[in-house]
DNA sequence: CTTCCATTTGTCATTTAATGACATAAAAAA
DNA sequence: TTTTTTATGTCATTAAATGACAAATGGAAG
């Protein structure tokens, strides 16, 4: 926990002296980790001793371990964390709460993400004759993202987000294609559905999904990530925004493994499209 | 600047003791801050002093000093910036690399964006008689992820990535309607034009997009980011994910203006897909 | 209201860490 | 090769932090 949270949290419990250390802590922690003991005692009006026990009762080694941890939890001014939107909010705080608790949940998504599954789900989608990319509601976009992505690297790539198509694309696969299917949840009867008819026509199935669910089971290989959804509001948030930026990395993973010369293609993709815009003076 | 980017960078300047003494911290920056100058000076091989003058030479009053401020740039587990991937990047490196290099960009997006805008933005999205969402490319995955979620608000939504539909559906507009062009360059001709389109039109046009840009100055409102997109990897990928937290700030922004009434329809939505999904027993 | 016990707090001594001054070694320039 | 400059280490000094112990404070029981 945040160490300054934690002494706010504790105040009541503190000796007199010591919740004179803690006042004259809170009141300017940036002094605090810029003095010594013998600084800090004298403004607090008590003994160097003081300070130390202080410090112990923060479970700190002491009072230079005590300002390490006091520094870093003044670090960023704001740590990421989930928080949530409330009524009153202005659009100053509600917008940073919805980009601070964004940051929090990529970093959780990357922390609960198993790097040998993206390896082998790279290793699975280079060798892909055609790469398939399915969603169903929010995830849908995530599915156009992905065919944005994969299609610039010279692969045969479908995308679509209506469950008719997807039956019939999986009904013509064959051997070697892939599909990849995004659903957050992993429980949309859909899309468990064409799980398993892309797994009878011999397509290997990647599932951008919750671990354990009914999805899950019917995938070959599942890139799961727990992302602390904000269940108060009815929206998709978060989820989608760590798929996305799975995607990325499942891009990304790609274009290393396939070399060089696959980047020669992105240049060209991207200069293809130049005069379909306006020069940009600065460059 | 972060302390560890700042040792890294001036790396090469240092001498070869200093030199030793930058890899030791470098290796572990964890182990570094909880060690005694002398315990640091004997890993890396040199004098105490030694330690010290290369405290100094980093702009820090001496080793305490340093520490603290090491410690304030490990705040976070680690911090976030923008890193490149490497040619020879293992899977978790550039797992790593992408999502803290998202997080970053989220970053840099938020600072840049003018509350001013957001608040005036769902001002005039909170009238409109219709909200049409327009992206091309990269950006169409954000559209229609705006789509999908402003069609829960019970407001008439549309969305399109094609330059005809979206014409057409700008010549039927009236006075009332509201666009959303979304560009990252905002040098897209067509969707400049069909900015352009919408206003003559009497429809209100905001802009997704960069300031100062064909674009934006086509657009009655612009709400813009400053992104620093990875150019030298030929994809875009930070700019839709800003993109996309701005479309759920825009939302919150919604549901917060148009109160409790409007939740409770975010619940009726989301009861109604309930059957085509399979229960979740942890629920 | 006193006495006793427990807790808190301060004083002082000791230990440990950090820094400054100087000397030596290494490298670069003459 | 010699000189000069820069880098590095040794040692002494200073400052900071901690431990041990004693004094003071605050309750609780008699």
């Amino acid at each position: 926990m945040n160490t300054l949270e934690k002494i706010t949290k504790n105040i009541e419990s503190f000796s007199k002296s010591e919740r004179k250390v803690a006042e004259v802590i809170l009141a300017s922690p940036q002094t605090a980790i810029h003095s010594s003991i013998a600084a800090l005692a004298k403004l607090a009006d008590v003994s160097e001793p003081t300070v130390n026990r202080f410090c112990r009762r923060l479970d700190t080694k002491g009072f230079p371990d005590f300002k390490l941890h006091l520094a870093q939890s003044l670090a960023n001014g704001t740590p990421y964390v989930n928080r949530h939107v409330e009524e009153d909010d202005t659009p100053e705080s509600y917008t940073a709460k919805i980009f601070e608790s964004s940051m929090a949940c990529l970093d959780a998504a990357r922390h609960s993400l198993d790097p040998l599954a993206v390896n082998r789900c790279v290793d699975i989608m280079t060798q892909a004759k055609k790469l398939s990319f399915f969603g169903l509601g929010a995830s849908s976009a995530v599915a156009h993202d992905a065919m944005n992505k994969f299609f610039r690297f010279n692969v045969p790539v479908l995308c679509f987000d209506d469950v008719v198509m997807m039956r019939m694309s999986c009904i013509g696969s064959s051997e070697g294609d892939v599909v990849v299917l995004i659903s957050h949840t992993g429980r949309t009867k859909a899309l468990v559905e064409i799980a398993q008819l892309a797994r009878q026509n011999d397509a290997i199935v990647i599932g951008l999904t919750a671990k354990d669910s009914p999805l899950a089971r019917e995938c070959s290989l599942v890139l799961s990530m727990d992302v602390p959804e904000d269940t108060d509001v009815y929206l998709p948030m978060a989820s989608r925004l760590a798929q996305m930026v799975l995607i990325d990395v499942l891009a990304t993973g790609f274009i290393l493994r396939r070399g060089g010369k696959f980047r020669e293609n992105l240049k060209k993709v991207k200069e293809g499209i130049k005069n379909s815009r306006f020069d940009n003076p600065h460059l």
